[in-house]
DNA sequence: AGGGTACGTGTACGGCGTACACTTTGTCAA
DNA sequence: TTGACAAAGTGTACGCCGTACACGTACCCT
């Protein structure tokens, strides 16, 4: 009789893996932000108790960065038989994509102290992409390094918000921040008639891509040429 | 003779003020990291208790903004009678001297959800630079996108440990990151004879800032051509 | 039958930010 | 001189956090 009662039993949910535990964390950040992702409230989610976490990854830490290494495997492989522009615009713009989908994801990526395996991968591929692209090895690294600079460091906060700019609040900053709003103002009329919008972020992107891809590819050139 | 005793008594170590607290917070962040910088901890440096700092700082965000603030007034002012180009280069390396100062500060300054009034002032005072050297609104917007995005994303830890590379490491690896060990050697041999060394950071944040100001002059010029 | 292994649990600890009520200190008017 | 008031610092307490460690429980293989 004991030996009949084989699955019945309480019906022992399905165990925890390490990747089920990894895309609960994505969610849980995807919808909440980042700050709202703790041990605890991770594990309540998966209707178990914290430290069965810790089974399944070391600690929080590897958690994150696991939580990374789904969101580079998001990123769409290189295309294959274009040039090394389009290829590299492509990707770029894929990687965008995905950070864009895990807001938190950015912030994370430039806070964790050591790159994981995927994303050296991802590094390495977009190097081939240029070396594979006739791009000498010191060009290359030129190249690397400049899309991975920030000159600014502190800037995209404003744009983000542009979604909303209240004219008042604009009247009120004029005096203090004439420059900003005269942007900010020129930005709303450009697109369309509604004072909200702000500017075309994707666009803005593109067009910064664009500006560094004819950069480098006038590098090559004169690379090539001497 | 109570009347007579005036300073002496306890020494009455000199009060607290929102900007001592502010620098003693950067001063705990600048050695030790700014994951040891707590509440706490800042109280304890400063010989008081932890409460004490409420009364100075609404909260620790707050206390952080004021952090962020110290660093973007270590930001030279801009130099006169330049040209646009120069007064910008200037004024980029100079804020990047300051975060290289204090390297927590460009991971807070991200992480702040709206940006203080000294972050609108430098960026004010950064288009106004562009609007004064003949760039358009629309151009200048577009410039100021193009310096405030990071195309990578995940790039910086990368190049930030190159000051140690193990060579035997790195031929270990050599199979899984062709590109990235290639490139890693290449830069070795190039800035002399130790393998250790890595790439000009310097150097290398130049190149991509020079590259960027070259593009935007292009643009600058067709824009008046048209 | 029994022992090992993988998985989940329970308890506990030290650290964190900070609310709230308090004492202490310095200032100034009466 | 006094006494009221504000500003500065204190003490206690709460609820959150990550996680060490010892323990139960379910399954597999001999």
């Amino acid at each position: 009789m004991a030996q009949s009662v084989r699955q019945p039993q309480p019906p022992r949910r399905d165990p925890l893996t390490r990747d089920r535990v990894l895309r609960a964390a994505v969610a849980l950040a995807d919808d909440g932000g980042i700050e709202s992702l703790s041990m605890r409230k991770l594990a309540d989610t998966l209707g178990v108790v914290p430290m069965a976490l810790y089974k399944h990854v070391a600690n929080k830490e590897e958690l994150l960065d696991g939580m990374i290494d789904g969101v580079i495997a998001e990123i769409d492989p290189p295309i294959r038989g274009a040039s090394w522009k389009t290829t590299v615009r492509q990707r770029i713009l894929a990687a965008r994509q995905a950070l864009l989908r895990h807001p938190w994801a950015s912030r994370i990526l430039e806070s964790r102290p050591n790159p994981t395996p995927a994303q050296l991968d991802y590094l390495n591929s977009m190097i081939g992409l240029f070396r594979a692209g006739g791009f000498s090895i010191g060009l290359a690294h030129h190249v690397a390094h400049t899309m991975g600079s920030r000159l600014f460091g502190f800037t995209q906060a404003l744009f983000d918000d542009s979604g909303s700019v209240d004219p008042e609040a604009l009247e009120q900053m004029a005096p203090t921040y004439p420059y900003l709003v005269e942007m900010a103002t020129a930005a709303s009329h450009d697109d369309g008639s509604v004072v909200g919008g702000g500017c075309d972020d994707q666009y803005e992107f593109e067009f910064a891509l664009d500006l560094l891809l004819d950069g480098f590819e006038r590098l090559k050139q004169r690379q090539s040429r001497k």
